[in-house]
RNA sequence: GGAGAGUUGGCAGAGUGGUCGAAUGCGGCGGUCUUGAAAACCGUUGUGCCGCAAGGUACCAGGGGUUCGAAUCCCUUACUCUCCGCCA
């Protein structure tokens, strides 16, 4: 959620950087000055009235330890009617600051200067070009090497579960435990912290990172205990800091953790959804960092870094996108897409969205820190990133190194599967 | 799941209808003292909103109610603790 303020002092900035995700935003930026010119006048006649309303009542006090009983049955009569004023005006001004929320929380973040305009995918820059392209792969692609390989069991997921559930076996399970054992040791040597989180968030919570309203029909929701299961582990992460105001000197803060993740995927369908393109549960590790706003886009890059590094040492060809306006996120100011090749499929696999939400998310989550030189309170920055999301990193792995031996295992992770080929004899 | 007790500022902990945004202690910050530090002493120290400011207003787990007036009384939800039941 952006701050009514600074919509009103940037008013023609707000405009123009919002015109780079194709949306015209100048009659909700209005709506907003409005409804909250609404919400000033209503509590500026509001607190008169209560002013009024509690000297009265102290007068009230006063009279009756006086004794002065009869006086003091006079001004109960005149509070009386103040507070029924007061029960209006409270009313209209919640009203109005209801009115106030609802639109802000319909004006996605502006995006950063150097975000390209553009409407959706086709408009992404292209940051980095892979530098690492295999030659042409003859090759099938990873859902028949699962099956083969017998790594991975789709029909067996669907059974117990449903679809997009799939069941990973043998080397597949271990390959997973692998990559996951691999990217949470590579963020702890990095500096951050890793957390165990829960996998199941209420309400506030998905509120607060903005996977409400807009996102309530992609989560798993249970409504007996109305919770919902989490997409990302970016949720309960950065909900650990709902409501806190840090001190500078705790910056940087930098958080990892590797959750499931769960997602309905509504409306996806066709070849998008063979394998482990997309699917409804999946593994991931995720990073975040909370930040002192001067440094944020200096961190970004760095948890860039970082994760090509991973893919680096996973010897995947990989390239790094811009998004541009259209295709960023609601509550994203700059994201970095990173995408690997998949060579049996000839496409492009989306592995990891690298983030600065700036003030965007902390301003729902009321997460602030006190700036040691003005001695105010204000909103920190947050980022996230996956580092990074399993699915597509097995599907490019599996694919990239397929051989008549059998499918090789990037050095990397060596020592934590304790093989180093993937072979049918094996399964 | 059943019964009972509780939830107050960074922490501990007073406060049971008016003078309470809230005593006191600890912690934090600033200062005096000191070669420096500690101790001691003095001062200061929650958050949101409105206001140029003075100031006003709201917040004592969340929501609702009683009352001229609520941290304090009532209802309700959540959470914590104790006991019983069940159990990885």
């Amino acid at each position: 959620m952006l701050l009514v303020k600074y919509l009103r002092e940037h008013t023609k900035e707000a405009i123009e950087g919002l015109s780079k995700r194709k949306l015209d935003a100048e009659g909700l930026i209005k709506d907003a000055i409005n409804a909250d010119d609404e919400r000033i006048k209503l509590q500026q006649e509001k607190d008169e009235v209560l002013s009024e309303s509690n000297q009265i009542s102290s007068k009230i006090g006063d009279l009756y330890s006086k004794g002065e009983k009869d006086e003091a049955e006079k001004l109960k009569t005149e509070s009386k009617v103040l507070k029924e004023k007061a029960g209006v005006l409270e009313e209209s001004f919640t009203n109005a600051e209801a009115r106030l929320k609802d639109i802000l929380m319909n004006i996605p973040n502006i995006p950063h200067g150097d975000v390209p305009a553009g409407k959706g995918d086709e408009d992404n820059e292209i940051f980095k070009e892979a530098q690492n392209m295999p030659d042409n792969i003859e090759g099938v692609p990873h859902w028949e090497l699962a099956e083969e390989y017998n790594l991975i069991d789709f029909e067996l997921g669907s059974k117990i579960t449903g679809a997009g559930f799939p069941v990973y076996l043998g080397q597949g399970a271990k390959l997973q435990r692998a990559l996951i054992n691999f990217f949470l040791d590579s963020a702890v040597k990095e500096g951050y912290t890793e957390i165990e989180p829960p996998l199941m968030v209420n309400e506030e919570s998905a509120f607060a990172t903005g996977q409400l309203p807009d996102k309530e029909g992609q989560m798993y929701h249970v409504p007996v205990d109305n919770l919902y299961l989490i997409p990302t582990a970016e949720v309960p992460l950065t909900n650990l800091y709902r409501n806190v105001i840090l001190n500078e000197d705790q910056f940087p803060i930098k958080l990892t953790g590797y959750t499931p993740c769960f997602r309905r995927e509504a409306g996806s369908y066709g070849k998008d959804v063979k394998g482990l393109n997309r699917i409804h549960q999946f593994d991931k590790v995720e990073i975040v960092q909370i930040q002192h706003p001067n440094e944020s886009y200096k961190i970004l890059d760095e948890m860039r870094d970082y994760v090509e590094n991973l893919l680096q040492q996973l010897e995947l060809p990989y390239r790094i996108l811009k998004l541009c306006g259209g295709d960023l996120g609601t509550a994203s100011a700059f994201t970095y897409d990173m995408e690997v090749y998949s060579g049996a499929q000839e496409k492009w696999l989306e592995v990891s969205s690298i983030s600065n939400f700036e003030s965007y998310q902390a301003n729902r989550l009321k997460l602030r820190f006190k700036d040691k030189e003005s001695k105010k309170t204000q909103l920190a920055h947050t980022l996230n990133g996956s580092a990074l999301a399993l699915p597509r990193i097995v599907a490019s792995l599996l694919e990239n190194n397929q051989s008549k031996e059998g499918i090789k295992v990037p050095k990397v992770l060596h020592n934590y599967t304790n093989f180093d080929m993937i072979l049918k004899s094996n399964s």
